[in-house]
DNA sequence: TTATTAAATCAATTCGCTTGACTTATTAGT
DNA sequence: ACTAATAAGTCAAGCGAATTGATTTAATAA
């Protein structure tokens, strides 16, 4: 685990490391709040007008961030604001879900500017690969299209895939998706595209994308609940995404929940709570490309059946949030999913109210502990493109340290 | 909640931050590795020889670090290995409990050098705060008398509480020290100390202390399950306690975690699993000066009334591991309390074998999911001690923040 | 005895933030 | 209309902590 003589210790930093962590609560800043002056950032983070100054030159000169007008606000002179240039930097994500890859361009503010899928063949990541990386190679040539030079300024590959990582099966389960977990997935892509890539669970895309253009978005302390073919979360603690201890932080889907009146033989969460589990019960097939649509309109139209599988859902998510209020004591919990947007609203109303918790006090903010999030099929993409532009521009505690 | 003009930006940083940081790491690593060289230094932390030499020597200079003997090992000039002073630093804890204070003194390296108990009067906190503060001016002049100079080495004073704060009673609880959460606890013991004083809940108290000198040392993502008059966990996430947005993460007492057979109006999970309960199954006065012992007595006699009562603490905890590791993957849980060595010992040994969950894997490290660390009534006092000495010293984030 | 290896230091340099004085542009007050 | 006040932003010198590269010291291997 660690090098030659395993001494243990922390990375140390310098000049560069602090230089690089200024820059990136500039850019965090402009996101955050939309268009600041040089004075206005001076003050928001404490450097003097004269640092700030030079980080703006040079961001500027970078292409990341330009001037507005200039605008009038009561005596003195008058500001410029600066904004951040959506054209500054892209990132490409990657979805493998099970049956379908979906691939995502976004730019450095989170416009979608491409985005393309295709049907993962049955022979598995072998043959898949193949199948991704023509996908990969159709997006950017889209991008080149609209924005010649998009190419230049690609800051990497984010990949969601379902977790866990790096375990073996722990139920004997077909949703799960061990011939890619095992597949050198990352070097594959790498070597095939020359771009720097990462692999998440799509869990933690979801809530990446939370934060990029989200309901989280601005906030440091968030538990995204990912309702997709599994079941996740996406943990947002002190602004950062965080993995534990080997990446696999957020897996809910496998805990052993009990509602009332479950005897001791339950099972995991994710086969109450998730897709897999309302495919099964309108029995649909999961590959099918029209899935999205066939379940809003069962959504719809509802049922006795339907309704008591939703019932079932919420009760359980309901005890979910509460043990996740209790845990983590978030800002807020977002529902969110690859799941058709009507399903995920309809579970927000049904879970409400919610169970007594630390969440309950007098002024909240935001307002609701528990919000509905992005819910479609291409929200774990999009979180998946939206870890690089996190990864390269985003403050954060290994950015500091120094680099290897 | 934020400034004038709600501005929202994270903190810049500067040369000053990046030193603190890099001296942080120094005692970081001499903590968990015993004593280096400042070769070792320099090759673990990633900087230079001569940086790290600058830094150690101001250190050494400060009185936190000394020389060994240099050792010989192998080709080259012989190492001079440097170690922590353990009287370069003192720190203060106090654990405010139902019925009792405890205070705790401690050095830079963890040795506890005085340990001092009072009955906390039922007149609430305007009487209590007085016992206090008598206890630790007590304290204080016994440390003096065992090392004169320490009085100028005290880095500060924690106190430990049972959370959670800031909120209102949730469940009308005679065991929620409700006036003692509201009372000006930290500005009255900072006036009447002239120290530094921060707050937490006792099982953040707990995990510190486990991180310090206990089973988490030198480890990063760990919980600490504290299992004392109520039920609570510290979660220390990459290298640091992790409060949440309202430091009342980690308040697990309050969950509503089912059992095989438990209906929907099942108590929180902390009026099971909790020495108050222990207390009311005994019949034991909690406030009983020689309650630990009357325990530990009770646990080593058995008997079919305590075994059931173990029985299914260890069932509601066997299902909160699970959960805990589903959550977080950590490198290890750790149970431990302000409750009786052979107690803990045996709730560990009837919570095995755990459950399934990702926490299971070929090579691990450390080898066990869950241990068993510090139990005694001065666990939290402890680990109250400790949070001074790791504000001060142990690498983090916010310590190469620029201060206002 | 000499070459090699490793620890540790010396002296000069570098780089990004800070300091303090200054310029520019606007509004408020008389 | 003029002046004072206020705020944004820049200039140039200074500073501090890590880096760089050469050097010294002390051990073992050949």
């Amino acid at each position: 685990m660690d090098g030659t003589r395993s001494i243990r210790a922390k990375s140390g930093t310098n000049l560069g490391g602090a230089s690089a962590h200024n820059r990136r609560i500039m850019i965090d800043a402009l996101r955050v709040n939309g268009a600041l002056s040089r004075a206005d950032l001076a003050r928001a983070t404490g450097l003097t007008p004269q640092a700030v100054s030079n980080i703006i030159d040079e961001l500027a000169r970078d292409g990341l961030v330009r001037s507005q007008a200039s605008v009038r606000k009561g005596r003195g002179q008058p500001a410029t604001p600066y904004q951040l240039v959506p054209e500054g930097a892209f990132a490409i994500g990657l979805q493998i879900d099970r049956h379908v890859t979906r691939t995502v361009i976004v730019n450095l503010v989170g416009d979608v500017l491409v985005q393309m899928e295709a049907k993962l063949p049955a022979g598995g990541p072998a043959e898949g690969v193949v199948v991704v990386l023509d996908l990969l190679a159709r997006a950017r040539k889209a991008l080149m299209a609209q924005i010649p030079g998009a190419g230049d300024r690609l800051v990497g590959l984010g990949i969601a895939m379902p977790g866990p990582f790096g375990i073996n099966t722990l139920y004997d389960d077909p949703w799960m998706m061990t011939a890619w977990q095992n597949f050198p997935l990352v070097d594959s892509i790498a070597k095939g595209t020359g771009l720097e890539v990462a692999l998440q669970n799509d869990a933690s895309a979801a809530a990446t994308a939370e934060r990029l253009l989200g309901a989280a978005h601005g906030l440091d302390h968030v538990i995204c609940i990912y309702f997709g073919y599994g079941l996740g979360t996406g943990l947002i603690l002190n602004g950062e995404l965080y993995g534990g201890a080997h990446s696999n932080a957020g897996e809910i889907g496998m805990i052993l929940l009990l509602a009332p009146g479950d005897d001791s033989d339950v099972e995991p969460l994710e086969h109450y709570a998730s897709m897999a589990s309302l495919c099964k019960l309108l029995d649909l097939d999961p590959s099918e490309p029209e899935l999205f649509a066939m379940v809003t309109d069962a959504v719809l139209r509802g049922g006795p059946k339907l309704e008591q599988w939703m019932d079932n859902v919420a009760e359980r998510l309901r005890r979910t949030v509460q043990v996740l209020e209790s845990i983590f004591d978030p800002q807020t919990i977002i529902l969110c999913g690859g799941a058709p947007r009507v399903l995920i609203d309809r579970l927000v109303e049904k879970i409400e109210p919610l169970l007594p918790s630390i969440a309950e006090r007098a002024r909240r903010y935001p307002e609701r502990r528990l919000q509905a999030g992005l819910a479609d099929p291409w929200s774990a993409a999009l979180g998946a493109a939206a870890e690089p532009i996190a990864r390269a521009f985003d403050p954060r505690f290994s950015a500091i340290l120094k680099t290897a």
